[in-house]
DNA sequence: AAGCTTCTTGACCATTCGGTCAGGAATAAT
DNA sequence: ATTATTCCTGACCGAATGGTCAAGAAGCTT
């Protein structure tokens, strides 16, 4: 990366050993939590360590530095994002495929809250290290949904809204639930989500996002 | 706040110097761009200094503290809050309130971007400062709001939605525009939002949730 | 001009920061 | 059993952290 003379630790690539691998496991979650809630520079090495139940150099001589593990982390959240961006044709369900969308959105969003809110710190903070991303590879994914998103507006398939206006909706919508935990849980004086509150408020958001826009759900009939 | 020993400084209440004006008003706005891009743990005094164009002693003579001036900044976002958080009755327009709501509330993240990315970042660590205020005053307020949502519903004027997820969804829809601003503007290819796009913005989010939740516009017929 | 309050700031302090390193412990290879 | 390699960690480093303080500068009030 560009960082100059590390030269050694060739044993940080290749992970073979069982004790390595719970280690690394142990600090990747402890440095997840850490950094989603105080930020890059807000989290220090001895949180994590201590939260791992390692010492701090150990904490170093599996990541090699702060820098590394936190590239590291967002690098791991890029890759759960990825794994959920199949692809689509003009030929789908916009109902189908916009229930999808939220619905995979919700779960990651569930499923990884600390990533998702180290994710949101990132780009709360300008996304020094996420630019190349935003503008290269999310871009151009946006920009194809949102050509499919126009082609089925064109046949009357959904209202003539802004595909990119939509997908930001969609993303915010999730998100919340990860990211303002806090004051959903605060406001709705709850102690945790239930799978069957996310379950709730998945069918409300699809309910009122494809009504929004026009889409009508699946096997149904028109009003 | 129960912080003990800080008998000095009488100065810090009463404030009428016009240099101390001057001097509060640029350290509060230097140190909510740094709070708002670090977080708290991860600001630093001698960045918000620099940022202010003053010697760090200067900023803890005005300030008191770290903290201080942190709960200093939280109180007048939450002031800014509070002050669009005009009641409304069960006689109301429905499409009238909905959509001033979402102006308004869209409006307050384009006036203080920083103030709402603060907010964010505050209860993206666990709202460690503001749970108080959360589980009080803001519950509170939800609450109300609900009720009444509830009593549309109710007289056939809105779908019979969750009240409270319809809420989340326009706080999350609005703040992320500040809060994700990095994100909009790269993959959008922008340098910033323009008043026509936040007015395109807040028309689609007006159009889609009012439509999402049974609401007809003002003025215009049933479908 | 004297005296008082308010303002300003460089020097300083204890603590914590990310990171290095030497050397011992454990493990694998022969 | 003896190397050789990998793993582990306490001690340590310079820099940065939030905060204190004394002493001077500036501004009123009399």
């Amino acid at each position: 990366m560009s960082q100059g003379d590390v030269p050694a630790n060739p044993r940080v690539e290749g992970g073979n050993g069982a004790t390595r691998e719970r280690n690394e496991r142990e600090i990747l979650a402890a440095a997840e939590r850490v950094f989603a809630a105080h930020g890059y520079r807000g989290a220090s090495l001895a949180d994590i360590a201590e939260q791992a139940g390692l010492p701090k150099s150990n904490v170093l001589y599996y990541m090699g530095s702060k820098r590394g593990l936190y590239v590291r982390l967002l690098e791991r959240m890029m890759a759960r994002w990825n794994a959920l961006l199949d692809d689509i044709s003009v030929d789908d369900d916009p109902a189908e495929v916009l229930e999808a969308f939220i619905r995979s959105k919700m779960q990651l969003s569930r499923r990884h809250p600390e990533g998702s809110r180290l994710f949101a710190a990132e780009i709360l903070g300008g996304a020094p290290f996420l630019q190349e991303y935003l503008r290269g590879d999310l871009r151009d994914w946006v920009q194809a949904r949102a050509a499919i998103f126009r082609q089925w507006a064109e046949r009357g398939l959904m209202d003539p809204v802004d595909p990119v206006w939509l997908i930001f909706l969609i993303w915010s919508a999730t998100q919340h639930y990860a990211d303002f935990e806090a004051q959903v849980l605060g406001i709705t004086d709850r102690e945790s989500l239930s799978d069957a509150d996310v379950e709730a408020i998945t069918a409300f958001l699809t309910r009122v996002i494809l009504k929004g826009c026009g889409v009508r759900p699946r096997t149904e009939p028109a009003v």
